[in-house]
DNA sequence: TGACAATACACACAAATGTGTGGTATATCT
DNA sequence: AGATATACCACACATTTGTGTGTATTGTCA
């Protein structure tokens, strides 16, 4: 019922010379340098500056590529590059098949841990300790958290305390006032004061 | 007593500022662009690009930088791309400053989740069911498996069992033959033949 | 004391790069 | 025929960006 059109971009049409001009560019950013403006110009055989802006504006025009103006090879994709991971199935889902054919979708790495979040927002801490051990949270687990003043209820936040320790815990109100739980009963809630860093967003672990 | 050397590069000698001008370089390149002699200077509150150079100049030499002549934004790292997340601490670990001049390390998130495998040899499952809670991974993760049509002794492996179904389970070996192993009381060994697909080796989260 | 490295600045100059205006030609659609 | 989109080029100009040379201060090490 909802989602129909998630991820149902239209792509735009785009003719050979103007695909071939994106690809360059997706090329070049894939390489580390957005090319400059006579970069481009001279991979495509074209004589003219003049040429090129053309080719960007339309690109621009039809939402696949941003500028920024006076700036360098300040050229950006709008679409996301980075490298995807096959979903082949799902845990006693059945037997996989791991031919390519089989694929059943995507899953995009990057944004499968970060989302589309800044970089400026996202930091990552190593877990210590196994005060989250029963929400599945384990000792040398990597915590991404996007930095944030505030969460909600229930949500499992880095917060800092009065002794100046950071810690990962449970966000939990009761009766209008927010205290810290743990995910182990070894361990007492905490209701000193504290303060919210940011909100856990991403488990990872690695064997 | 072992892995006394694992990851253990030699760091070439920074001072606090060269280390800032890296890590600025490093934030910008991660966010797309890298910055031009100026905008370091801007940054870094350096009012001649001469000292910016210089800058440049020591990180070239210590091996941590390359740069191109004559290109604007020609900056690159010599360390692995991709992008990166900042290590800025580990929970319980004290306040982390969460300005990119603190910055300790950078985790590699290509790394950290598929290590130098190849595309070919991974894949990902949605865990579904509680089999493996004790391990810390619960529904709705996501597993990343190394197709392997064997593993070790401990080792958790997704694997085909004769009906037809996928599992996540720790292997075991006992006497010389292996079977597999839930993390959860509640769910009994599994001596029936089975096939190992793959190994896990990492698991993601997402909240 | 002298050598050296790190830290910084000023400033002129050259090269690279982006902008803007104007022009030509061809094909398609109405 | 006129409008429109595609597909080019020329070239002047402004701005950004990199380069090069000199100078100065501070602290360390021999």
């Amino acid at each position: 019922m909802c989602g129909i059109s998630v991820g149902m971009e239209m792509k735009p049409y785009l003719t050979p010379k103007q695909e071939k001009v994106l690809n360059f560019i997706r090329k070049r950013i894939g390489e580390r340098l957005p090319p400059t403006i006579r970069e481009i110009g001279e991979e495509l055989g074209f004589k003219s500056t003049g040429t090129v802006r053309d080719y960007l504006k339309v690109l621009i025009q039809k939402g696949l590529v941003k500028r920024m103006n006076n700036k360098s090879r300040a050229i950006e994709l709008t679409e996301r590059a980075s490298f995807k991971i096959p979903i082949i199935g799902t845990i006693t889902a059945g037997k996989p098949n791991l031919a390519y054919e089989e694929i059943q979708g995507y899953v995009d790495a990057d944004d499968l841990f970060l989302g589309r979040l800044g970089f400026d927002d996202v930091f990552a801490l190593r877990v210590k300790g196994d005060s989250m051990i029963d929400a599945g949270i384990l000792e040398g687990d990597v915590a991404v958290i996007k930095k944030r003043p505030n969460a909600d209820n229930n949500d499992i936040v880095a917060a800092l305390l009065d002794n100046n320790e950071v810690t990962l815990k449970r966000l939990r109100s009761r009766s209008g006032k927010f205290h810290l739980e743990a995910a182990n009963p070894n361990y007492a809630p905490i209701f000193e004061e504290f303060k919210v860093i940011g909100k856990l967003i991403t488990v990872i672990r690695k064997y």
